[in-house]
DNA sequence: ATGCGCATGTAAGAGGTTACATGATTTT
DNA sequence: AAAATCATGTAACCTCTTACATGCGCAT
């Protein structure tokens, strides 16, 4: 259901599939993520519905492009979504599930290797959100808070990525000392 | 692929698909969640694949229990997905796509709203875990490092979804203070 | 000439949700 | 007498993933 609607948010400019595909890749990818193979046939299903329009135009190098934008019914079925509350369908956390099961296996290794391997993941995607971060004060020196309007808002789910992150890796923290001060003391 | 694996960690006990539905209700919804309709195919493909054993047991209402446990296979299927390493699918947050794109709408008091309804709905969640976390510590009051080897694992990931909740409060009150302060002052 | 980036898609299948179907016992 | 709880499932549908299919232009 969400899919639709954060298309309809990144169709404020005119843009292609694969636009969008990567737009997803770089600055959406910390709380949404799409293929291409989903992308398409989602795009040609807002035009159906009457919220976005198509246009081709010739593309430097590849075939055609298919540039898509936003109608009015499409912008206010975008606003409708703000308005229906937060979308909060609840998560499944494979790993959490992993860990609830983790005493069936006797090995205190594996469980100490799997823990730091969850907090070398977290790492990773840590940084990556500060170097999007990093881009963003170099543009902008009053960062976050001289932000423009639509830019603020953003800037907030970077936030919140940030500190889920930092929650994620503290977690693996304390719960590595844990394990070592139960079994290796 | 996690939903099978999951299903084994449950029946290290016997136990029946409507008994699996009520410990998923209980007590590992901060993690997973799952519909009968779901768990019935699920626990056949089990027993189809050897990884598991049903028993037809009369029950004291409604019709016979069918209730599941691992074989020795099956366990060693748990313990081979405890090894694969940490399950860190990446996720989905509708609710961040609709920040993303909130500076569409330009009325900061539909924004506070949003952000107000969604901390209460992480503050309700937050309770919801503290009750069990009460639970706990009655029945043990040296929780949580006196807990038992398997009790242990389960405990953090109670504390996970402590955090990760408090997380989630936090960020929507520094939002809040946020909007405030932009647009109030 | 081989592979990479650009650009479009389709098809099969896995995973999950919602709605439907059945029937016994216990509580209000 | 009606509703909730216990207990089993099936079927249609939606979402998302993986694999496949096509073809141009540019760089090595």
């Amino acid at each position: 259901m969400s899919l639709q609607h954060i298309l309809l948010g990144i169709i404020a400019e005119p843009k292609s599939g694969y636009d969008i595909k990567q737009e997803f890749d770089s600055s959406l990818k910390h709380f949404w993520f799409a293929e291409l193979s989903q992308i398409y046939p989602a795009l040609k299903k807002l035009v159906a519905d009457d919220l976005a329009r198509v246009e081709g135009v010739p593309s430097d190098k590849g075939p055609d492009k298919k540039l898509y934008s936003r109608t009015d019914a499409g912008t206010q079925a975008l606003i409708d979504w703000l308005h229906t509350g937060p979308a909060t369908s609840p998560v499944r956390h494979g790993f959490l599930g992993q860990v609830f099961f983790m005493g069936t296996q006797k090995d205190r290794e594996a469980a100490l290797k799997f823990f730091k391997e969850l907090k070398a993941h977290y790492q990773a995607r840590y940084a990556a959100l500060q170097a999007v971060e990093a881009g963003w004060k170099a543009q902008c020196p009053t960062y976050p808070d001289g932000l423009g309007d639509d830019d603020f808002f953003m800037q907030m789910t970077l936030d919140a990525g940030l500190r889920f992150q930092r929650s994620y890796m503290d977690w693996c923290t304390n719960s590595i000392d844990r394990i070592k001060s139960r079994y290796h003391d």
